[in-house]
DNA sequence: TAAAATGGTTTAATCGATTAAACCGTTAAC
DNA sequence: GTTAACGGTTTAATCGATTAAACCATTTTA
């Protein structure tokens, strides 16, 4: 059963389709006579009539649809994040096209292409190591786009992220403050500058409590074989004499808490732990984790706020950094 | 700076859009000029050419687009099947667009309506309690579509599912045959056949095991707050007398283990407990779950390939139920 | 009474592709 | 030497909307 068109519902009323469109859309409010415009719209309501977008994007030259590039969907700060733009892309009429990237630039670039290749009028991104050329090319080509989470701060372009430093030096801090010494971390060895950032904010805070840097108490992880490395990583820095540990990420936490879980090691009286990103599950630890929470909701919400300006005027450019909040709870 | 087009490129070699087209697309094959169709693949080349999806879809009358409806991105359930659909439907060219219908069935309907208008190909889709009318509906309008993971039995069309009766029969006759009798069952107060189905399978091995159904030891919840009300139907069952508990979905098992965690009460010895859903997290549960493992990434696939076929020929309908495989860990 | 305004509707171009059919030289076949 | 086949390319219709401009009756204004 074909579905039908403007043209089926202007035949069957016997008039232009032009007429059909005015009075389906509300245009020429007034300049229409109510009797005709009834009956188009009762028409259109028996023919069961629903608007082609594909041939009004192609009209109109606007999709309503907003492409969300991430890491990995079933990465549960991933999701968090996607159901955040998912409803405030929803509640402006967007609809959202998601690909996971799984922090490879080649992928990240290939989802790009197809969601500019499907006309999108925006794009949320939280992109991998080693696009930051992409990103600026993007802006050069005046794509609306705004980065999430992630960003390269020598790009150009919209960005919302968290002020990484800060929520870095905060969680060292506490476990300072809580007299331990020897934080160890836990950190991938990407460039990804928001990374970068909380490993300076740490650095920074040991600094001030007159803690010299010590190679030995971080652990920097490749993006791979994460559930080998990471508690690999943790027996390292408890030999090399680490008080306490800070996961720099939740993919990082959750795998480096399991095998905690297994340790003859008590959490936090032999050992304190500090993570970053909330997650509900992350409670079921034995002591519930202290954590650098993001303000998601706001973030994402802000995003699309930003996209959908810069939808409007490609000139006007926000960078915004939301701070973390500490959650503080047993493990430190 | 706009996109260039078929147009542009025709304009800039001297020749038709149609030529363009068609080298473009490697269609006639050999009845064009070496020559010309260098020059024209050069240009496009240069002029950084990229097929407007819009135009062609309008033309050809495929999207390459699926539509995927669940019940909220953000729960790790969700967001696996999510991923594995992503995956599977890229390897075919497929792009997704993924919509939460929080099981409410006028959200549902809306996210239906909204792929369509956009001319998805196809439709994966998580349904919630009370649209078997739209289901059916939409296997009379011939829209290709799969119900995944949940299905109305009595609504025609693909099904990829598990099969959650013999599901729930495992899971319980795994407690029975560790000496429980007195299984405490969690669950949705839905009308969702696959999960009347897990309580059927739940009550069938109690009945053979000699033991006669007690609603004292049965719980069933709403969707909503059930932050509060897990716990409360916790600390019931084993007010009144449960010796294990049988959590039937992972939402509630995900509540319910923190509950547990805060409660004077050993799990397995005082209280044995199965769960349903893989969740990585899950193993920072004191006491690894034992839980019912769907085969996410097979019914993912399988899926999407009755959707291909689906599209190719609409006559031909497949429902299929997957086996669970029973994980047991320490938790019973 | 002629010109202008108004109301109601249609015409036709357009968005950017795809593709059957037509076209037109050459070359091959009989 | 006429016809047929072929190779290479263009013409033009089409997908389903949107929308500026044109059109044509009335009615109002000057």
């Amino acid at each position: 059963m074909k579905r039908t068109s403007l043209k089926d519902i202007a035949q069957r009323v016997g008039v232009s389709t032009a007429l059909v469109s005015y009075v389906l859309n509300n245009k020429k409010e007034g300049r229409i006579s109510k009797a005709i415009a009834e009956r188009i719209r009762e028409t259109a309501r028996a023919m069961n009539y629903r608007t082609n977008q594909i041939a009004k994007s192609l009209k109109t030259n606007k999709t309503m649809t907003i492409g969300l590039v991430l890491a990995d969907i079933s990465n549960p700060f991933s999701s968090a994040i996607a159901r955040v733009i998912e409803d405030a892309a929803n509640e402006s009429r967007y609809t959202v096209l998601f690909g996971s990237a799984d922090e490879n630039p080649e992928r990240f670039r290939r989802l790009v292409d197809i969601f500019r290749d499907r006309q999108v009028d925006g794009l949320i991104l939280l992109p991998p190591n080693g696009v930051g050329e992409d990103i600026r090319r993007l802006y050069e080509q005046r794509v609306p786009f705004v980065q999430l989470d992630r960003y390269y701060p020598a790009s150009p372009g919209n960005v919302v992220a968290l002020d990484n430093f800060t929520a870095g030096f905060d969680g060292a801090s506490l476990l300072l403050s809580t007299g331990r010494s020897r934080i160890g971390l836990i950190a991938f060895e990407s460039q990804l500058y928001h990374l970068r950032q909380r490993k300076l904010g740490y650095q920074q805070a040991c600094l001030q409590a007159g803690i010299p840097p010590e190679p030995s108490l971080v652990a920097e992880l490749g993006v791979h074989q994460l559930e080998k490395t990471v508690p690999a990583a943790i027996d390292k820095l408890l030999k090399n004499g680490a008080d306490s540990l800070f996961f720099l990420s939740n993919t990082l936490s959750a795998i480096g808490l399991r095998h905690l879980n297994q340790l003859p090691i008590r959490v936090p009286d032999d050992l304190a732990v500090v993570s970053f990103d909330e997650n509900e599950l992350l409670d079921l630890f034995y002591a519930p984790l202290t954590y650098l929470q993001q303000p998601l909701e706001q973030m994402g919400r802000k995003a699309i706020e930003i996209l959908l300006a810069a939808m409007e005027n490609p000139q006007h450019i926000t960078r915004i950094n939301f701070p973390a909040t500490l959650v503080r709870r047993r493990s430190a």
